[in-house]
DNA sequence: GCCCGACGACTTAAATACAC
DNA sequence: GTGTATTTAAGTCGTCGGGC
């Protein structure tokens, strides 16, 4: 059993009434008293019971988050961004790695006040909760709200970037399993991107079967060994990763022999061994948005589907053919 | 199966203590 | 007597276990 407002009371030699007034900064407790109550919730290590509060105000200030992978660093970075956007809301976030209908189970039971779930995988399971579901990125079952980046776009303007910079051989890597629909908008973009250039007959798509950094340094190994284009869009962070690495090993220099542009706009791309031109919506932006979303879903009310707006991000790794 | 009490945080009205 | 600070008591919430 933790520390309870009747224990710090007890030390402070004060009421509890008393207490739960300093705590929550009621003008009724005097500034000293007050002062007092909070030095010594402090000193006991004291934390609201989530559960008890919940009883009261009939929200837990909790959000619950479907983890899909923790191998992402484009999840994790927009993780770490939703959390700290609900922190400044007085929010906590729970995960659970758990698959999604037995998270969703399971934050039921925990009565959070709304449930993120990545969607980075078809949802064949039909979920039911009773509290409020946003999907990000794979859209859920219709009766729940989606929030998504235009992909497609994003990857279309990856595409019209390197045309403008004179680049015809663009190749695309990128997981094109046509189950996973957020990623065939990718694979799409790509597709349409080529089209509207007039470089169909250049269509190369590599299938990376996956999204993995492994992945992408497998299929750059495969692509570079048959085909030699001038330019390369890749579908991810961790993707770009592995392809830098087996572009590295082949001794081919980014963007002297091989521009490339990557989706995932987050701050690690500038970081890479070649800063890496981006494509997508800035994570930020994601996150304030998902944060937004749910947030205006625990307070009760109804949101519409949304898709975020994309930008381009030019770094050092794309420029003019040589 | 129904009722009741307990759990912890919180609110509120009424009562009390104390200083001026 | 008045005003301020604090205490007391009761009630609320959802869930669970125990007693009848």
């Amino acid at each position: 059993m933790g520390i309870t407002i009747k224990d710090i009371a007890k030390a402070a030699g004060v009421s509890y009434s008393t207490v739960s007034k300093a705590l929550n900064d009621s003008p009724l407790v005097k500034k000293e008293t007050k002062q007092k109550i909070l030095r010594v919730a402090d000193e006991m290590g004291y934390q609201p019971n989530i559960a008890a509060k919940k009883l009261v105000s009939n929200e837990s200030r909790t959000i619950g988050v479907v983890w899909p992978t923790v191998e992402r660093v484009a999840l994790t970075t927009l993780a770490a961004k939703i959390n700290a956007a609900l922190e400044q809301q007085k929010y906590h976030m729970l995960l659970s790695i758990n698959p999604t209908k037995t998270a969703v189970d399971l934050f039921n039971r925990f009565q959070v006040d709304g449930v993120l779930v990545f969607g980075e995988e078809a949802h064949e399971e039909i979920i039911s909760s009773s509290i409020p579901l946003l999907y990000y990125g794979e859209p859920g079952p219709a009766t729940y709200p989606t929030i998504d980046v235009n992909r497609r776009k994003a990857i279309q303007l990856g595409v019209r970037h390197l045309v403008q910079l004179g680049h015809s051989r663009i190749a695309y890597i990128g997981d094109l399993n046509p189950q996973h629909s957020n990623q065939r908008e990718k694979a799409t973009g790509y597709t349409l991107g080529m089209e509207e250039a007039g470089y169909s007959h250049l269509h190369e798509a590599v299938d990376s079967r996956g999204l993995s950094w492994q992945a992408g340094y497998q299929a750059v190994k495969q692509l570079l060994s048959k085909k030699k284009p001038t330019a390369l869009i890749s579908a991810s962070y961790d993707l770009t990763v592995g392809i830098i690495r087996g572009i590295k090993e082949l001794h081919l220099t980014i963007p002297q022999d091989i521009s490339l542009v990557s989706y995932d706009h987050i701050p690690e791309m500038e970081k890479l061994d070649v800063p890496v031109t981006a494509v997508g919506t800035p994570v930020q932006t994601i996150a304030t948005e998902i944060t937004n979303h749910l947030l205006q879903l625990a307070s009760g009310k109804k949101v519409p589907p949304a898709i975020l707006d994309v930008e381009l991000f030019q770094r050092q790794s794309s420029r003019s053919p040589e």
